[in-house]
DNA sequence: GCCAACGTTGGC
DNA sequence: GCCAACGTTGGC
């Protein structure tokens, strides 16, 4: 492997259907969208790490709370636009495909390969990284290819 | 609608 | 630099 190279990474998006849903994301399509308006260190650390063509669950907290869709990372880190204030950044995201079995937080948490996922322990954080594991656990229980 | 968990702010 | 107060998130 070369110089600067690394393994895709994979990530987890939390959003309340009623404020940005699957559905507006994936009405986005292939020009996709901005992950603004993250107001938390941790949550904007983790899309700092995030590297083109990263892939990633998007999650609707709240009503339904399940990972509905696979998103894309198209933008690396720059400002956020909705706020002049520096320290907050974002990535672009798109659609890539539906998750046909909606993983559940329930399903989640019944599953002992998912034991440690940051949803299960860290219900607030809403962007997240998600090991390799993890993503595969989810993929096989919400009937999707990796 | 309630409450627990957590992060952030501000006074000292 | 500590800690209490406060606000927000998200599961139930």
């Amino acid at each position: 492997m070369e110089k600067g190279d690394r393994l895709m990474r994979y990530w987890l998006f939390k959003s309340e259907p009623s404020t940005w849903s699957w559905d507006q994301q994936k009405a986005r399509g292939e020009a996709g969208e901005e992950w603004d308006g993250v107001r938390n260190y941790q949550a904007r650390n983790n899309m700092r790490e995030m590297k083109l063509g990263d892939r990633g669950f998007f999650y609707h907290s709240q009503t339904e709370k399940a990972v509905v869709g696979i998103v894309e990372v198209i933008a690396e880190s720059h400002p956020d636009s909705t706020t002049d204030d520096e320290r907050w950044d974002c990535v672009d995201i798109k659609a890539v495909t539906d998750v046909g079995t909606p993983v559940t937080l329930e399903m989640a948490k019944a599953d002992p390969r998912l034991a440690d996922m940051v949803l299960v322990n860290n219900t607030r954080l809403s962007v997240q990284p998600v090991t390799e594991a993890e993503w595969r656990a989810i993929c096989e229980l919400g009937g999707v290819k990796p």
